[in-house]
DNA sequence: ATTAACTTTCAATTTTTATTGAAAGTTTGA
DNA sequence: TCAAACTTTCAATAAAAATTGAAAGTTAAT
């Protein structure tokens, strides 16, 4: 396989990855491109390389900016602004991670906690309510279990995440 | 605060949850509000509880079926289905990362299989392919570091969920 | 202070995805 | 076998999300 087709592949697998996971298409696209690219670039090779609007180009980048993981470059003497994206996986990973626990997993867990504070009434009948919290409070301790989870990934450092991590995956 | 404001507070914040993942929001509800009632629904208290029609209930009761995370129940006499809930958050979670790993980890990884077979060619130099071939297999490590882990959750017990990575999370 | 080179915004449009509802299909009991 | 009680399908429609492109905004050099 040739280079070329292999950076198309790779931009079109992203992006259909990004898509499942509630990421829109043309932002890991971007991502993707950025991430083949040995050099950061501008807004126009983008628009140009992936054959989207220039407004689209920005709102994508900016985002990505926003999750930390695309970086703007600016270099003497030139106005326009270049953007490059962290090559290091495990940073990326949890860079994404990271923004991914604050924007979904607090809000259910804020949710939940308001809600586990269900008190009797008449209109439901004590075993209901019993059953609704304990319910709820399985999912709350899955949900926080998640949430510390995600806190220690964050703080660890990639060779924890390799050799300690590792060896818990594969104990044999 | 009361029962049924509990109730579609749950419904409303999964639904958001689920969205923000990929998956749809009416999807998710459906989930959510057999995992609050106490017994199994027939397609008509689904209809009426979320305000959806039959074919969309029919569509996402299906789909999580396929995900293995909902059952269809039949009692005696009865002609018409009912559905409820797996009600272990942990055998729910074990599901449902099963399923997204065969829908979504599978295909990236046979992505990057084939494009790290680029092959040096005449129109990008030696170190343009080099880079590409660093950078996809990084990302191939992590992928299948993600894959692995994914499986040794998917065959862990709750016990072995619960106390062992509880204690790697938290090791003090 | 002006202008050229850029970035940002946003209302209009397009595309994609979800939903409806009525018709077709299926199953079960009489 | 019939018909009632369901479930399933799918073409049409509606809703949501992404995209465009042109205008407005910003910045930096002269």
């Amino acid at each position: 396989m040739q280079l070329d087709e292999a950076k198309s592949k790779f931009i079109e697998g992203w992006g259909t990855l990004g898509s499942a996971w509630g990421v829109s298409r043309t932002m890991a696209q971007v991502h993707a491109l950025l991430l083949v690219s040995p050099g950061a670039l501008s807004t126009e090779d983008i628009m140009e390389q992936l054959q989207i609007s220039r407004g689209n180009v920005n709102l994508n980048v900016r985002a990505l900016m926003d999750w930390g993981i695309v970086r703007k470059e600016l270099r003497p003497g030139e106005r326009r602004e270049f953007f490059s994206a962290e090559k290091d996986i495990h940073r990326t990973a949890t860079l994404i991670l990271k923004e991914r626990r604050k924007r979904e997993l607090e809000p259910i867990l804020r949710v939940l906690g308001e809600i586990s504070q269900v008190e009797p009434s008449p209109t439901a009948t004590p075993e209901e309510t019993a059953a609704f919290t304990q319910m709820i409070g399985s999912v709350q301790n899955f949900a926080e279990f998640a949430n510390r989870a995600a806190s220690t990934l964050i703080k660890a450092d990639e060779n924890w995440f390799l050799s300690t991590f590792m060896k818990l995956m594969r104990p044999g």
